[in-house]
DNA sequence: ATAAACTTTCAATATTTTTTGAAAATTCAA
DNA sequence: TTGAATTTTCAAAAAATATTGAAAGTTTAT
């Protein structure tokens, strides 16, 4: 397979791939691009590559900073902006973590927190079932953000190495 | 808070939960619906429940059954079909867990093996830039993939015992 | 066999999300 | 300053996705 083709079909099933997980297409597409490219791209570069309008390039490009996934450089001699992506993708996964762990679990473990509390007779089964439902996300919730802070400040070899041992 | 104001309240924001994940908010919300309910309940309990039309509400049980959330009983003595929602929620991760590797990751790893064979001078630094991202999310996968077969198989308690001990 | 109870399907509709592109704002070199 | 280059915004349009509801299909009691 020749460059170009492989180039396509990775941007392309990296952006289907981000749909299942509730990132928008060209967000996705755009982060794969940069993924595989040498050099840092410019806004025109981005477009003409995806065939996309300026606009959306624009806003995208804006989330993927906002994510911390891609950076804004400026070239020397160069007017226009260019933009690179993080390529270690473990610290892609780790950053990707540590915003989804702060825009998602966070809020849902204060919902939780509050929700524990429903007024009631224990006894009455309605009661138990939603209050023990609750307690178990919350429980797992706090596993789970521990062990998502301790991996976004691992190294990946140390986090490798330590889940080889454990899952031998 | 009373019972119905928190159901209501967990309902909602687990279906809004959903909608970051990819899930639609029906089918998200059904399954909260279900989660808290102490009994089995119909598609009629459901529709009224949740607003909601009676395709709609079919569709998504369907797909629930399908991820292996939601199970179909018979009540004795009834005529309609009743549904229920497994409870401790380490199955329920565990379940989404395992369908989301089948249909998501397994896909990719496939993909990524295709094209880490793309032709070309190595020397060049597209692909090689292309190659080594391409690899990266490849050895990552597969670390995942493992990790994620042991905890599917795993015990909530000596997996969280483990995580305890690896990350103290 | 009949028909009432119930479930499923799917074309049409509604809603939500994404994308466009032109105008406004900003930046920067001269 | 000026104005050309570039970036940003956002209302309108398009596309994608979800929902409805009525008709078709199925099951079950008699």
């Amino acid at each position: 397979m020749k460059l170009h083709e492989a180039k396509q079909q990775f941007i392309g099933s990296w952006g289907a791939f981000g749909t299942h997980w509730g990132i928008n297409r060209t967000m996705a597409q755009i982060h794969a691009l940069l993924l595989v490219s040498a050099d840092p791209l410019s806004q025109d570069d981005i477009m003409e590559e995806l065939n996309i309008s300026r606009g959306n390039t624009n806003m995208n490009i804006r989330e993927l900073i906002n994510w911390g996934l891609v950076e804004r450089i400026i070239l020397t001699g160069e007017r226009k902006e260019f933009f690179i992506a993080e390529k270690d993708i473990w610290k892609v996964v780790k950053q990707i973590v540590k915003e989804r762990k702060k825009r998602e679990l966070e809020p849902m473990m204060h919902l939780l927190n509050k929700l524990e509390d429903v007024e009631g007779d224990k006894k009455d089964k309605n009661v138990k079932t939603f209050v023990d439902t609750v307690s178990g996300i919350k429980k797992l919730g706090q596993q789970a953000d521990k062990t998502l802070d301790v991996m976004i400040r691992a190294e990946e070899s140390w986090f490798i190495g330590n889940m080889m041992k454990l899952f031998k």
